[in-house]
DNA sequence: TAGATCAATAGATTTTTCCTATCAAACTTG
DNA sequence: CAAGTTTGATAGGAAAAATCTATTGATCTA
């Protein structure tokens, strides 16, 4: 039955009977003949019926919480026998804001060293994104802001406090500074992230508060195309900390703290709430513990 | 692979191979196939393998750990899908503790006018087995003490303080007193709850604290049978209060409340940890809402 | 030592699963 | 609007599995 629940997991997350066969290794047919089981072992309809897949019926939709949980242990299950028998091994996958990314060092290399035998898969993913991958057992763990927006059936562990800095030629009007506020940057044009990213959000709440309009010279997805150009000195940008210390900067740039007001993020790790939950991802939270203790950088 | 579990679950109940496939409806063959493919699934010995059934692996003891949660999401999972096409209907299976068994009608009552469909099994058991019938899913709900032995993975809600009164014939040596302290209760031979009863242990716990050595001239694991005996103004008996209210007194005995200390132990219903629960329980647990405000009887 | 108990195994049968091929309905597109 | 495409349901058959009865071998008990 076990693996009909996760026939109706890839259904609702492909939203297509042929993509979620595939995503379950089985043929369309025996897809549809697995929903139907389903839907006789608990007398109701699951999927609105029409010529093609419209959405699950309520109960469905209730089906589906369920049949997320119980996968979920399942595969919990296997992985603490498999601990037992051979110690920690398999793949962590963790999905992160791009913010964040540079921070994943921190957590992944102690962790290696305590459990050699664990790979990992590290994803670059909006924070809406990674709550839907946590939701679908997509991912294991997610890196992403914890007080922003809700959060759902998650818990959280604070890594560190988020923190903006100005970054800008050294020969630029503010590159002497030694602090800016908010009002000041709002009047530079900046490469900022895209507007899915809550990063973006954040830095626009801030430079409205301010009396901005922020309208980016430049937009990507990934730190590494904003930061890239910075470096030539040539544009500016608002970067974290945490992100200006992994990249290094040259000597003709300056990286200014901003203040006025002194905002912080908090980012943390996030896991399903799962008691007690999977080997892998227990030894993740207790390397995030470990960590988070130095809240101030 | 739901049912295998649940095969797991038998085995570990019954501790015997054969009555597990009987409480499951199956040969034990299929039952003896079954928890071996659980083995090779997992890549585990489960079972301690002998002549005959000695116990569960360490990595068993884990598994039923999981199955039971497994087995008790999927069976939630059926109920609630059913109670979202019928109403709520099925059987409600309650243990409680004797002298407790006079409330239950406080809660099952209210619930049958809200609920009508819904069917009730109330069973008679010590809170010793309580909590094991709640653990292996035998059991819905329990109705026990709350706060004096481990309660272990469940949720409390609090519905009454048990008070203790003195049974006594009217014409014996305390048979006119408006109160008496344990001290005193401790010179008088009492019809008691049998020691296996956490009733009895609660009672000598406090006629020892007052100095006395409990010899029960009668003991009984039912508590008709302590009131019959009582009611003849024969026999004198420590009873709670609300089973007297229950069972209500002639005019030739006495009701008189034991104070010095005035020890009140906190019963409640509890129900397994589980979020969100199943349908019969939900109802049942917020009828227990209710009725808990009248903390005071 | 004979009998009883218990779990594992063998063999047979039924049931279930799951594939390929095909169909019918409903969209898309030229 | 007609032809082609997409999508999910259905049919049929082969393979796999589940589960039963009967039996065995080992251990315990009297």
């Amino acid at each position: 039955m076990i693996d009909k629940l996760e026939y109706l997991m890839a259904l609702a997350r492909e939203e297509h009977f042929g993509r979620a066969a595939d995503a379950c290794g089985v043929t369309q047919p025996t897809l549809s003949a697995g929903i139907k089981q389903l839907e006789s072992a608990l007398g109701v309809m699951l999927v609105q019926r029409g010529s093609r897949f419209i959405g699950l019926t309520p109960e469905g939709e209730r089906t589906l919480d369920w049949a997320r949980r119980i996968v979920g242990d399942s595969r919990a299950l296997r992985q603490e026998i498999k601990a037992l028998k051979h110690g920690l091994s398999g793949r962590l996958r963790i999905a992160v804001i791009p913010t964040a990314l540079a921070t994943v060092a921190e957590l992944t290399t102690p962790y290696r060293t305590r459990h050699p035998n664990v790979q990992f898969t590290i994803l670059s993913k909006t924070s809406i994104e990674i709550l839907e991958l946590l939701e679908n057992l997509e991912i294991d763990a997610g890196i992403t802001y914890l007080d922003n927006e809700p959060l759902g059936r998650v818990s959280a562990i604070p890594l560190y406090h988020e923190r903006y800095q100005l970054i800008v030629a050294k020969d630029s009007p503010y590159g002497n500074r030694t602090k800016v506020t908010w009002a000041e940057v709002a009047q530079i044009p900046l490469c900022l992230l895209t507007p899915d990213m809550q990063n973006r959000r954040i830095i626009e709440q801030q430079l409205r508060a301010a009396g901005g309009d922020p309208q980016p010279t430049l937009e990507s997805n990934v730190m590494i195309v904003l930061f890239s150009h910075v470096r030539t000195g040539k544009w500016a940008s608002v970067i974290p900390q945490k992100v200006v210390e992994t990249f290094g900067l040259t000597d003709e740039i300056s990286a200014i703290p901003i203040g006025e007001p002194d905002i912080a993020y908090t980012v943390g790790l996030v896991v399903p709430e799962r008691e007690p939950t999977t080997p892998l991802i227990a030894a993740l939270v207790s390397e995030a513990r470990r960590m988070s203790p130095r809240l101030d950088s």
